[in-house]
DNA sequence: GTTGAGCGTT
């Protein structure tokens, strides 16, 4: 299962992302999503579960966790979207 | 600071 991890801090680390969700079960990857063009942090990432259930634990265990005093949002991830592409 | 990319084409 994708899962969507909103609202993160700046200071969190894919590292950080994958320990706090494989503590709920087993997290196949985990990525934060940084700005394709800066490089630089974009408040969100994306961790994959392979078990639906030990996903579900993670999401509720992790939403609305307050880390580095931030709420996290935590929810299934939509499907990527096509983007519009560069000039 | 809230839904990822590629693209030297998908």
């Amino acid at each position: 299962m994708n899962i969507y991890v909103g609202n993160t801090p700046y200071s969190m680390t894919e590292q950080a992302l994958e320990d706090l969700f494989s503590q709920y079960g087993e997290v196949s990857s985990a990525r934060m999503i940084t700005d394709r063009d800066t490089g630089r942090a974009r408040g969100f990432a994306f961790v994959e579960m392979p078990n639906q259930q030990e996903a579900q634990a993670a999401i509720e265990a992790l939403n609305d966790k307050e880390v580095d005093g931030r709420m996290l949002r935590v929810n299934e991830a939509r499907p990527r979207e096509e983007r519009p592409r560069r000039f």
